[in-house]
DNA sequence: AAATAATGTATGTTATAATGTACGAAACGA
DNA sequence: TCGTTTCGTACATTATAACATACATTATTT
């Protein structure tokens, strides 16, 4: 996920230029210093609230212009260059190939488990459901007191507002997708 | 116009008190220290950019939520509560009673003008169009090389996307009431 | 070409956002 | 009643946003 102050950054930037406006009009307008609009435009400074809200106003733009990204209509993302979360010692890793954006209303990671690697969810907002797809080895979840035990293959569905939980109970590596949809 | 903090403030605060969270937890689902939290929710800091977006990520909320100001069906303006901006070494005096809203695509002044007061405006962004009506005295306004003499009871609407200027030509205090209308 | 103005950047200082730790109050169980 | 836990706030420290000033570079004018 690309920094929000670098999108902050880009459109700030494209907006004074489209309209033909210097740094020190922007600054006359907004009552922000026009150096603190350099280093906003130069991705050097992630703005106060108040700040963006001054900047919005004076250009007479919507807070969501400044900050809205447009999304490319396709785009790749790399094993490589999705940073691994660790939990219970490294034993569960989190891979966060599509964190959540609140244009849509879900996240999808990809887990890996090692042998005995096992973690414990919290329950998750009202009406939140997971979605979850083993791609290798086994996987055993307990929720609402019930047990389900996964094999490659298999897949589950389930409410996540409760607490869950996640357990590699084969002998090899389990690896997983997992999506969660938030309920808006 | 309350401050903007303030209603990110209220929002945070409802949010997590319906959610049912503490702030320590809050903390955690978005990495922002508890403190922090706890002095966004009393109003006593306004967040940067980055803070901001790990709360709405956190939450699994959009960032639009967060600032989102429910409107009040009515709302009334005092007089007395409408911080005057002055020009003109003061002869020249704004009352911005309806500031820019990005809810709304227009803002609404009084302003007062004493005898021989002036102001050259910029133009604005292509597509602004003001409009003025004349409550007390008189008002020249200068605009496209072409002068308009408004005396009490008048009024005019212009495209403002060029310079323009106003004017008071006769010999008593001047009053009226300015929309601009920015297109979207 | 020299002078002037306009624009964006670099520098130093101040204000405050952000954090970690510690503390006090309320809720809970032994 | 006494720990024990949970929760929110107060305090001290660090990081950085925000500003005023000065500087370098490029247009514009004379």
């Amino acid at each position: 996920m690309e920094e929000i102050h670098l999108i902050l950054a880009r459109n700030l930037k494209a907006i004074r230029e489209k309209e033909k406006l210097s740094l020190e009009k922007v600054s006359q307008l907004s009552g922000v210093s026009k150096t603190m609009i350099g280093q906003i435009e130069r991705g050097e400074s992630s703005p106060t609230l108040t700040t963006i809200w001054k900047i919005a106003n004076g250009l007479k733009i919507s807070f969501t212009t400044l900050i809205n990204n447009p999304q490319p209509d396709t785009k790749v993302i790399l094993r490589d260059e999705v940073q691994v979360l660790p939990e219970d010692n490294g034993k569960y890793r989190v891979y966060p190939y599509f964190p959540f954006q609140d244009d849509c209303r879900f996240e999808m990671y990809t887990v890996e488990i090692d042998k005995d690697g096992k973690l414990k969810a919290d329950a998750h907002r009202e009406g939140t459901e997971e979605f979850i797809t083993v791609f290798e080895g086994e996987l055993t979840i307990c929720v609402n007191d019930s047990e389900y035990c996964l094999k490659k293959g298999d897949a589950i569905r389930f409410k996540a507002d409760r607490p869950h939980t996640y357990f590699n109970s084969g002998e090899t590596l389990t690896k997983l997708s997992m999506t969660i949809y938030y309920p808006s």
